[in-house]
Order: C-alpha cells, then sequence, then structure tokens
DNA sequence: CCCTGATTCGC
DNA sequence: GCGAATCAGG
C-alpha cells in the first residue's frame, strides 16, 4: 500500500479527530501504526497538543541561550518548524454519563471510544433488567478495574459506574466479549432480546 | 500485558 | 519517503 492523497486525507481527518494511530492504521488497512506515525511525522502534523499544556512548553535548548540577532535572523536549512497554531479537536471533557442502574442520563461516549456500529451504552430502567443481571452485575462492578475514560480500549468493557460529576465514577473496564463493548456481565443487561423487554416492561 | 506516540535508521 | 525496530511511557 502506498500514501495516496486519499489515504492521506483520511490519516489527516483522523489524526485530527483524535484517533490514534493503531485506530487509524486498522481503518487504512495495509499499514502499521508505525507507518502510520511515521507519516503523521513526515507529514509535520505530529504535536497532536490536545488538552492542557501541563507546564512547561519551551525547552532548554531553544529557550535558554539569547541569540545574537544576526544568528536568530539566520535560519538554516532546515529550520522551518511550523507555528501553526492549530485548533485543537474538542476533547469529550468528561462523559456526561451516569450508572445505568440508578440514572437514565445519555452517554455521550464518542466513535473515537466505541467502534463503529457498536450501540451506545443504554440506559435500562431497574424494572427493564433481570434480578439475576442485576445482581450480577452488582458483583462484578465490585470487581471493576475501575478505569479512566482514557485507559479503555476496544478490550475493555465500557460500562460507567458511578456519578460522572464526581470522582466516584470509572468505567467497569473487565475484559469484553470479542466485539461487544462490554463484559459478560454489562453485556447482559446491554443485549436483551425484544422479547424479554417486553414481557419485563409495564 | 494491554496500550500510546516518538525516534532512529536501513532501505 | 517509508516503516520496522526500538524507545519511553501509562
Amino acid at each position: 500500500m502506498s500514501w495516496t492523497d486519499e489515504r492521506v486525507e483520511t490519516l489527516k481527518k483522523m489524526w485530527a479527530d483524535g484517533q490514534s494511530a493503531s485506530q487509524i492504521a486498522k481503518e487504512l488497512g495495509g499499514v502499521t501504526r508505525n507507518a502510520v506515525i511515521g507519516k503523521v511525522h513526515r507529514l509535520g502534523l505530529s504535536n497532536r497538543v490536545g488538552g492542557i499544556p501541563g507546564k512547561d512548553d519551551i525547552e532548554e535548548e531553544v529557550a535558554l541561550p539569547p541569540l545574537r540577532p544576526e544568528v536568530v535572523a539566520k535560519p538554516g536549512p532546515e529550520a522551518t518548524r511550523a507555528p501553526e497554531p492549530r485548533p485543537v479537536p474538542e476533547r469529550p471533557a468528561a462523559p456526561a454519563a451516569a450508572s445505568p442502574i440508578t440514572s437514565v442520563a445519555p452517554i455521550p461516549l464518542r466513535k473515537a471510544i466505541i467502534p463503529a456500529g457498536q450501540p451506545l451504552p443504554p440506559q435500562p430502567s431497574a424494572n427493564e433488567i433481570s434480578p439475576e443481571a442485576l445482581a450480577s452485575v452488582r458483583e462484578v462492578e465490585k470487581r471493576a478495574r475501575r478505569l479512566t475514560l482514557m485507559e479503555l480500549t476496544e478490550r475493555t468493557c465500557k460500562w460507567p459506574i458511578g456519578d460522572p460529576a464526581t470522582e466516584d465514577f470509572w468505567f467497569c473496564g473487565l475484559p469484553s466479549l470479542p466485539g461487544k463493548p462490554y463484559c459478560e456481565a454489562h453485556v447482559g443487561v446491554a443485549f436483551q432480546p425484544m422479547s424479554a423487554r417486553r414481557d419485563r416492561r409495564r
């Protein structure tokens, strides 16, 4: 595979959108994440500064020695770094999600987290969940890995637990079922046959 | 162990 | 220019 204009386009778009190199590599196909990263650097759209700059952006080598004017005015053949104040792709500040059990808030997990085609975490009311599944879920949640949003991968359960408005919030994080966004227990409450829902519903 | 981006360097 | 290998880190 080669970097056709179209593929580069996809790369740029996804990178700007905050997708990881490996995700982009999967999407494109025929390339590894290394290839993607390499290309990203060559394209000069590397430093994908996204969130809080942290503290120090100025580094020793460039910032320390006050150069004389003539020295400064004469950049080498390869001294052009695009100052480019890039617009930061909006970050999902915090998922305005709530526990599926205790609340009915929507969950804006963006596509960067949930693979295409996956349904968003449902918000079943308590009376739509079988007592068995409910008990099972609560048991599992005690053993949840308590991952943060950033720690989620395609293989971790993305079921939100707790109140996102507080520190008392995390994601299940247990191994997700292959092809599913949740672990076994959470899949149990997330995916229910229509018939079962109808029977249980009032 | 899963993952992330960054860098190097032979091709 | 390309990207595998490697590095450094969460």
